[in-house]
DNA sequence: TTATATGCAAAGTATTTGCATGACA
DNA sequence: TGTCATGCAAATACTTTGCATATAA
């Protein structure tokens, strides 16, 4: 069996490409994101490692993928983050957001938001710079409004 | 000096409209809502507090306050939950957003987002039910633009 | 070889819970 | 007067930090 060289790695191509040291750590978070159909937890992520790495290492991770703008996070209003690739995951590569279910937690991506508008405006009338935004949508499931 | 009897207090009022006990403490806590021009933190609640009740108290009775409704919870991404009135306070009564100044904090009011056509869109295409949203506007202020 | 990531432990912050007491309705 | 909120303490999450060691570049 032929051992993926490095420089096959899709995972440790992104962080070097971000000027991000690849680590096994690292590498590891990177492909669970990348297998992911939606965004995980911190918890999910920590699990999900093999030689489970411990969780401030995790967390620093994240926070640098964060920071290099490869991974996002985002907030389904359960005290807890969650992250998943900006660009090469399942539904990401273009600018998406969620339909969260409130009750079974299933996630669907939702497409155009249209804020872009907003921003813009947002931008000229108040003279705020940098302008983003961060948008979840929550309901109930068909299975869920189902069971009642 | 006429004191203000129960019946005027239009925090207790609010609270009676809700079914919910009309206690020194609560009444406090939506008192301070209402003079806010912002959603506060539970910190910056809990230092408002005269006879400061504890902290279980003020997660209690703002977790109450959200299921009746009467507060909305928002996240500006620091970790902490901030909590507005829904109708009463400043820039509330309506359905609404808030810009926030990445380095200062700064809060602006951000009116019609326009999302109310994608959760029709939602609710119709893949059979959600009570699709709601949590949108938050970040960007740099023109003060903290200025200071680098 | 040198800067930087990791692992571990410990600290910090945010939030929840149990229980006895006290207060609203 | 019965139900429910409060205060206190302790427990539970979640996240960060310090430091010695290990490792990528």
């Amino acid at each position: 069996m032929k051992r993926h060289p490095p420089s096959q790695d899709e995972s440790a191509a992104l962080l070097r490409a971000s000027r991000l040291r690849a680590t096994p750590a690292r590498i590891a978070i990177l492909r669970l994101l990348r297998a992911a159909r939606r965004p995980l937890s911190i918890d999910e992520i920590h699990r999900g490692l093999r030689r489970a790495g411990d969780w401030a290492t995790v967390f620093r991770s994240l926070r640098h993928f964060e920071s290099a703008r490869i991974v996002a996070r985002c907030e389904f209003g359960d005290g807890q983050s969650r992250f998943e690739l900006v660009s090469g995951g399942c539904g990401a590569g273009h600018h998406h957001h969620h339909l969260v279910c409130r009750s079974c937690g299933k996630v669907l991506h939702v497409g155009d938001c249209g804020l872009g508008d907003i921003e813009r405006d947002l931008q000229k009338r108040h003279g705020f710079a940098a302008v983003t935004h961060s948008l979840e949508f929550f309901g109930l499931c068909p299975k869920c409004r189902a069971k009642g």
